[in-house]
RNA sequence: GAGAGCGUAGCUCAGUCGGUAGAGCAAAGGACUUUUAAUCCUUGGGUCGAGGGUUCGAGUCCCUCCGCUCUCACCA
């Protein structure tokens, strides 16, 4: 017997257990001495291009009947995720990333030399097959199988062949077991290609360029986070990994890029949960001359191009909530939820505080707004089913935004939320090099470096002096939008390698 | 960070009142030319998460630790 330790897959079927990688064929060795070279398959048919002529050969099925094998002649490769072995006569069936079929393998067709490979074959090993399209006796389209061609041998054992790999550690661990036997996780990132694909489409159609700013800062801002720790070596310097996109997509604001975006993996050190992961990925946005009204239309636009791209209408299901996103979605400002949800004046800082209190949350030596921030999020966010903009945020709480025109209280900043998670996050952007200055320089009260957003970064604000025209930004959490348009219900469903720990 | 649950064969899971470690799939040998999670016969496979304790005896009860999942709290 062999050496693994688990499964058996060797047995003195094939010599001194020797799966030998040459330079562009795999060779095998039976028992009998014989030599298997098996080369590289130079073209195939997928599995789903078998299946859709069959339109064409409706007459064809009818016309030869059942067990006949006269059909077209195909070539399929592709995974063997079942197999019956009934003696001189193999079914298998096979998968590749556009399906599944069958395939039938008789001793008499494909002749004995040729017969003995199915003595090779195991449960997810990939063959390739040559063989004539038809239906079997009950009517299963089937390749009739004419060659068989070994290609890649699979050492370690697949999970069980009904139930799959479920234990969700597991499946995030080997991604690659889980996308092969587990079909809804291949269609979920599927889908997560479409919708970035349709992201790029959508803003391409209004002229946007993407670029790609630095992922090592010297200043983490953009963000309220706290960032990841490296170093450079060479010049030694204290680096991080970015937080956000911002201040470099501004800066080329700045240069003429006037429709700008980048699409890429941010990094914030921060808890791990299902809607969390230390790592993920932020479109941001910056479209000169717009303002905040456009950026609602626009993350309309976006949702509903993904939920076309993935072949879903506005009513979607997200668990076991329904999602309505028949836009335009609703836009209520920030003061208007706070009087509903608490039946207080939001303009009373003093019957905030007091409110504060009662609910349990400490409003000693915090700015007014800060508290009012605090109630906010546990009073009225929760309660927000959505989509909904929420818009007209305190402009304390926001240093990289725009104030209204003669209301200097109010930030034209949005957030988008549904069912309480927060999605989108954008403004009319503050162009203001002298504010700018000034509010990176001025901390709220009762708040850490950590949990603002303003950090001095003395380069973002030459570039400010240098003229940034009005925009408008928006930055767009990609996960969690995909969580929402494949009903994934943890961001580790839809981010291919979610970080884990070290395997014990 | 807090609470709850879980951890047994490669995978999916049973394991009663504390009394010899189980099943299915997978693997190995055999039979079978129309199977559908094929079927039938045979065989091998275990640090019961780790460590300690109680007991004549622990997968089972107790303690500590590790890991995972869910819920809650926080960053998006």
């Amino acid at each position: 017997m062999g050496i693994d330790p688990w499964g058996q897959r060797f047995d003195d079927r094939i010599l001194n257990s020797v799966v030998r990688e040459m330079a562009d064929q795999i060779r095998y060795v039976t028992a009998a001495g014989k030599t298997l070279v098996l080369p590289d398959l130079d073209t195939t048919t997928l599995v789903d291009g078998v299946e859709k002529p069959l339109v064409d050969y409706k007459g064809w099925k009818a016309e030869q009947g059942e067990g006949e094998e006269t059909g077209p002649t195909v070539r399929v490769a592709g995974r063997i995720m079942l197999m019956r072995p009934t003696g001189k006569l193999v079914f298998l069936k096979l998968r590749d990333w556009s399906g599944d079929i069958q395939v039938m393998i008789g001793k008499g067709q494909v002749g004995d030399d040729n017969f003995a490979i199915t003595k090779l074959l195991d449960f997810g090993d990939l063959v390739g097959i040559d063989g004539r399209l038809g239906r079997t006796n009950t009517g299963e389209l089937t390749v009739h199988a004419t060659k068989l061609h070994f290609l890649t041998k699979t050492l370690e054992p697949p999970p069980e062949k009904h139930a799959g790999l479920t234990d969700p550690e597991l499946r995030q661990r080997m991604r690659y077991v889980d996308l092969t036997y587990n079909t809804d996780s291949l269609d979920t990132f599927y889908k997560r290609t479409k919708i970035i694909h349709s992201i790029r489409t959508t803003l391409a159609g209004h002229g946007f360029w993407e670029v790609e700013g630095p992922t090592l800062h010297t200043v983490a801002g953009g963000a309220a986070a706290k960032p990841f720790n490296t170093h450079h070596n060479a010049l030694d310097m204290p680096l991080f990994l970015r937080i956000a996109l911002e201040l470099h997509l501004k800066r080329l604001l700045v240069g003429g890029i006037e429709r700008v975006y980048e699409m890429g993996r941010v990094y914030r050190n921060e808890g791990v949960s299902p809607k969390h992961n230390p790592e993920f990925t932020m479109i941001e946005l910056y479209w000169a001359y717009a303002n905040y009204e456009t950026m609602m239309d626009l993350t309309e636009q976006i949702i509903t191009d993904g939920l076309k791209a993935t072949g879903q209408g506005y009513q979607v299901k997200w668990g076991n909530l329904d999602i309505d996103f028949t836009p335009p979605f609703q836009r209520r400002t920030y003061d208007e939820l706070f009087q509903e949800c608490t039946k207080i004046d939001p303009n009373d800082a003093t019957a905030i505080a007091a409110f504060a209190k009662k609910i349990g949350l400490d409003p000693t030596g915090k700015h007014p707004d800060v508290v009012k921030s605090e109630v906010f999020e546990e009073k009225v966010e929760d309660s927000l089913v959505g989509p909904i903009f929420v818009i007209d945020y305190p402009s304390s709480l926001c240093p990289l935004t725009k104030r209204k025109t003669g209301k200097p209280e109010v930030a034209e900043r949005f957030e988008l939320f549904i069912h309480g998670m927060e999605l989108a996050n954008a403004y009319t952007e503050l162009n203001d090099p002298l504010l700018q200055e000034d509010l990176f320089k001025t901390q709220l009260q009762g708040m850490e470096e950590d949990d603002s957003m303003a950090k001095m970064d003395t380069d973002f604000i030459r570039a400010l002096r240098h003229g940034m025209p009005p925009a408008g930004g928006l930055g767009i959490g990609i996960d969690r939008l995909i969580m929402l348009l494949t009903n994934s219900k943890s961001i580790r469903d839809v981010i291919l390698f979610p970080l884990l720990r070290h395997e014990t």
